[in-house]
DNA sequence: GCAGGATACTAATACGTATTAGTTCATTAA
DNA sequence: TTAATGAACTAATACGTATTAGTATCCTGC
């Protein structure tokens, strides 16, 4: 259990420990004899030395670290996503994660700031797990802070949120290239952002084809599927039903499917389908789920790269990026 | 940005650094006067100072965090309780969780434990994704290390798993006690150890009951929802076909009640459904199903608290622990 | 044969903290 | 009056590293 270090390394290598650091970090404005740096490297592998990161960022000022504050890892198969995204950019340079889940809770976002501020990270990310708008304390602002799927009250942070009215729209055309003209929206919660712009993006895709808006196909509900269930009822039980369920997420889905189903009604045949989110467990489903995706991953990557090339400016001011997403086809459309 | 250390309270407070240090870390041994320590506190405050954690570290020789390996939290919401657990227990006693996700990789596992071995961590929780045997490389034995959701080859690591046995047998008696008496088991793959203890159970609850054990009831596939419709459908067919299907993950239950409410088959007046994991999607089903829930935030404070416990100890041997889940119950039985 | 430069290193220091071994001053016991 | 005790502090050091400012040795060109 004792921790061997460059001293050890230098002393069973016959050299100082300034040569054990030059070669160990390739420093490049000290030279070291080739024979020199091999003696070193294969002493360092002899004793299993490991550098003290607690030293290391000490003595540079630079933990190599990056927080995450993420609402709700535990519950949440989104924000994971992002954590991959952010993860494999950050380690690319070297960089390692720590994440911390608030859970939801309020009082545990400021002492998860507190915290990370403690370990010297090189900034934070601030993941929320639906789009949304999010006020962040004030002592944000003594970080190098980036929102990532959600954006703040003031534009003080760089942020990137899913381009949701494009993906409403982008999933209204499916339908309407595939002559649906009757085309249902089973939202998510009307208190989101997301979902609003998604009706948004379904208004504008229905206009484009000159498709009159007909407010009984459309409710917000909540994102789980007995949302789905008890609208697709509702839907299909009319006298003129729609002939396209668009749901506002993949378990909105799964709920309309099984209503669907229970009514003896055929998906896709009688009644297409899409969902929204992109979760793996649409392409399990029969028929598989047609879906469009969150881009978590990609707003992980863009959350990290802006954090690593941004100065802490408190005074500038930063436009909302939104990123677009993409279909998944399946079969129930 | 300037960065606000002890010296530096200490000079405004009028006092030496070593008696901030004794202040706020309320060290027994020195003895502060009262008006001095409140002079300290109110300093501190008012400089904003905060630790310097990587000083810390070097000093105290403790990084006073543990480090997680899981295998896949971004796209598994099952890992997602053990890290809450952990994460739990962890901060009660003043240490903090740092997870690295492996996505599966073997040798993401490797770079993993190097880095979190260069961070000092003072042990290490491998956090498997489904409930199985794993053969860790042997550096883990040069840490403190604790298996959650697995268990070793070699018993050399206190670990524990969900107590799936008995999972199975529960869920399997839940159906006899309500007259139930041709019980289907859609397991998931039979490679899993979770898969195969299951069954047992089940055997275990039909001898219990003298219900014959009849082998076309019983059937592995995937874990996901196309195993469940798939089987559902093929059981629901049957001449005789049973009155109870216990599905090996919620997953499948979903799957199953997608292929029963086809068929035109009510649930749970033709058949009762159960699923396994207590994931929450279950309860927002229709009807609700009930399922059996899969002990993970047990298993992540059990965790922990056996890491803080053990001293690491390479001879000895540990027996594998084993966590019982309980029922939730819902509609669907 | 010597200046001037390159090569190959090392000594010393600082990062911010925790801790050990004092020191100073006032109070108390003999 | 003096020694002993205790309260309230401080000086100095070490943790393991990165870096700056050297030093010693060798080579090159004239």
């Amino acid at each position: 259990m004792v921790n061997i270090t460059m001293n050890d390394v230098a002393r069973e290598a016959g050299v100082s420990q300034s040569t054990v650091s030059a070669v160990l970090n390739n420093n490049p404005k000290i030279k070291i004899a080739r024979k020199t740096r091999e003696r070193i490297q294969s002493t360092v592998k002899k004793l299993g030395y490991r550098p003290n990161s607690a030293a290391k960022a000490l003595k540079s000022r630079n933990s190599f670290t990056i927080g995450i504050i993420a609402e709700n890892i535990a519950t949440s198969p989104f924000a994971g996503d992002i954590i991959k995204g952010a993860q494999h950019v950050a380690g690319s340079s070297g960089r390692t994660i720590m994440v911390m889940d608030t859970e939801g809770n309020k009082k545990a976002m400021g002492s998860a700031l507190e915290f990370m501020l403690e370990k010297q990270v090189e900034g934070i990310l601030f993941a929320s797990m639906y789009s949304r708008e999010i006020n962040l304390p004030k002592d944000f602002k003594t970080v190098r802070t980036v929102m990532v799927n959600c954006f703040g009250t003031e534009s003080c942070y760089p942020s990137v949120i899913p381009d949701d009215r494009w993906g409403g729209y982008f999933v209204t055309r499916t339908f309407i290239a595939k002559n649906h003209r009757r085309i249902a929206l089973i939202n998510g919660e009307s208190g989101f952002h997301a979902a609003r712009e998604r009706l948004v993006g379904y208004q504008s895709a229905l206009k484009e084809a000159n498709v009159s808006y007909e407010s009984n196909l459309v409710s917000f509900g909540s994102w789980w599927p007995e949302n789905g269930y008890d609208n697709a009822c509702r839907l299909m039980k009319m006298p003129n039903p729609p002939t396209a369920l668009f749901c506002g997420n993949d378990r909105i889905a799964i709920g309309a499917m099984m209503a669907v189903k229970e009514l003896g009604i055929n998906v896709p045949k009688d009644v297409a389908v899409i969902g929204y989110d992109g979760q793996e467990i649409a392409g399990h489903l029969s028929p598989a789920l047609t879906t469009f995706t969150i881009p978590h991953y990609k707003m992980g990557v863009w959350g990290i790269e802006t954090l690593l090339g941004i100065k802490n400016d408190p005074d500038e001011s930063y436009p909302v990026v939104k990123v677009k997403g993409k279909m998944i086809p399946g079969a129930s459309c």
